[in-house]
DNA sequence: TTGTAAGCGTTATCAT
DNA sequence: ATGATAACGCTTACAA
């Protein structure tokens, strides 16, 4: 069995309560026994267990975090590794440390939370993923268990501390970006509807559109269920079967992107002169695409790093208020759009 | 305070330890008792208490997980988000959940180390990586503590539990296989040669030289501290100011060789007809590298899901003996390798 | 088959 | 300034 407070406190010769108070450095304590019973701590190779530690404070020092249903895909994304980056060095200073659970199904991914929330198995939780109606948010909510949320959450915005970027506006400026080129047809791929970083995005494209009195067209706006390349795929076939196939793209992930980029360019379509892109994420891919994808960058670690940062605040402050942390983007221009030369047009509805 | 086994036992009008019996379903305890109490917990809603059980048991069903040293690049390779993949999906069924600490210097991450182990947080370690004469590997070897390592060690092969790919043999098969190509100056860019992966690539890559009575140049060897692009740069530079520079590298990571391709592109040498690149992990990466780059797949999600499962194993059975797994790996040919033409030779002193 | 009680390693409340 | 002692919520001999 391992070294314990006890042990200590018989060779120090004191009372366990009195080592406790050492390790908390509680001022009452005369700084002769204090040397003392460190003294005796380093002797035995003392290490406080955390368990008890976490049993009798009601407080574990860890944080859980959620990933998305369908994680499958979520792992693929580099926004995984990025988030998972800053979340570790946002913990890092105030020593948190975190922690995951898994799960296929959506039922196991909430079992897995509520094993983390009423098993006491951490403070906090970090949900890395916003979207509509979602059971694990509401349940957070009504337990009152304290929580973050990385991106926007669909309802309740000014009661649920979050994370987020101003992704109306980025997608609203990505828009006006093609706009500025001359294009007046630009198609949106998005991924899933449910999530609300998708919304967000929509909404900034097609007000984009009307304040420049651009039609809006329901068959340029394609949602594919997954952040993945096979994603941009069937999102291409679909739109270039429409009439007057779109001269610009909006895509909401690089990754999707860049299956976009592969179908276009196995059809013999040029990227950027016949077809423009912007991409969002600016994750490793945009650079390496040919050619590179002009694309948002959302500072994914960034991201990770003030969610860390805020749960721990709610956690260790008594009444810390909802706060709304938004992170700024930037366009990164590399070469995936160009001046619109002219729509491919298919048939002779022509459309302005 | 929230409902705990007392408030399930009075409700049930049953001892406390019945209720834990009941959790346990221990065989005796008889149906009828079994089922009142269960509709109890029901009606309470009751979740038992992680941090209490973990006491009891002394056991927590976490893994801990630990980063190699300068985790920031780790993050940034594919590597970590895919080999957290399969150990999340390694853990899953057996309902252990993974932490990671933290640490940025060398003693942060063992204090880390220390923490979880000592502080009972953990049940067993996982190490994400494995170099030569580490602290971490010592600290578990002398305590006893469970552990697997992903990747092989660098010593007492056969008294640690490990999952590993054959590098050595994948190693040598890539070198046979540009041999094969025709090719007789093959350079080799290595990682950091502290962590096992390079120096058993290394060796295969030297082993395979040898049995073809190629020369064995140390020239053509360079080690870049980091597996990443800014290292594939370095390297480039280095070995194309030999007097005669290779015709075909061998390259231990798709992120490094991204940048050789990069570099090499901007000095306007054409790959594969100038210098062919075979590189490992078989990123996402290579497939999209210009040309796609031909290289080793080392099935990384099973990596991460073998050792999840055999730390399992070892924490659930008495005497579970020391393994080694070998997970398969494949050579991936794509565009990056092509036969031979010839050295180019900067100066007189030609090497046959 | 079930109950009693001690123990897991801390912290915190009272005393002294 | 320090010591006893009761929690924290659960498990597990040992009794009954």
């Amino acid at each position: 069995m391992a070294v314990t407070i006890k042990d200590v406190a018989k060779l120090a010769d004191v009372a366990p309560s009195t080592v406790s108070r050492v390790i908390a450095n509680n001022p009452r304590i005369s700084d002769k026994t204090k040397k003392r019973v460190r003294e005796a701590m380093e002797q035995l190779g003392y290490h406080p267990n955390f368990i008890a530690r976490s049993l009798a404070n009601q407080s574990t020092k860890v944080i859980g975090l959620v990933l998305p249903p369908s994680s499958g895909a979520f792992f693929q994304n580099p926004f995984f590794a990025e988030v998972m980056h800053g979340l570790s060095d946002g913990v890092h200073e105030k020593h948190y440390a975190l922690q995951m659970t898994t799960g296929t199904t959506e039922e196991e991914l909430f079992d897995g939370v509520v094993q983390m929330v009423q098993g006491g198995r951490v403070d906090g939780i970090i949900l890395l993923y916003s979207r509509v109606n979602d059971e694990i948010l509401s349940y957070l909510r009504t337990r009152h268990f304290p929580f973050v949320m990385i991106g926007k959450p669909f309802e309740h915005v000014e009661k649920i501390t979050h994370v987020d970027n101003d992704n109306f506006l980025a997608a609203k400026e990505a828009t006006e970006y093609l706009i500025g080129l001359g294009h007046k047809h630009i198609g949106f791929i998005g991924g899933s509807p449910s999530l609300t970083v998708t919304l967000d995005r929509l909404q900034g494209y097609k007000n984009a559109l009307r304040e420049e009195n651009l039609p809006l067209l329901e068959d340029y706006i394609i949602h594919s269920e997954y952040f993945l390349r096979e994603g941009g795929q069937q999102a291409v076939n679909k739109l270039f079967s429409a009439s007057v196939s779109p001269t610009a793209l909006i895509v909401t992930d690089d990754l999707m992107a860049l299956g976009v980029v592969n179908t276009l360019t196995e059809m013999a379509i040029d990227i950027p002169n016949q077809v423009s892109i912007i991409s969002f994420n600016n994750a490793l891919f945009a650079e390496m695409s040919r050619p590179p994808l002009t694309s948002i960058n959302i500072n994914i670690v960034e991201l990770g790093y003030q969610a860390a940062r805020s749960l721990i605040q709610i956690l260790e402050n008594e009444n810390e208020p909802v706060k709304r942390i938004i992170i700024p983007h930037q366009l990164v221009v590399r070469n995936s759009c160009a001046i619109s030369q002219k729509a491919i047009i298919k048939d002779s509805t022509s459309l302005s």
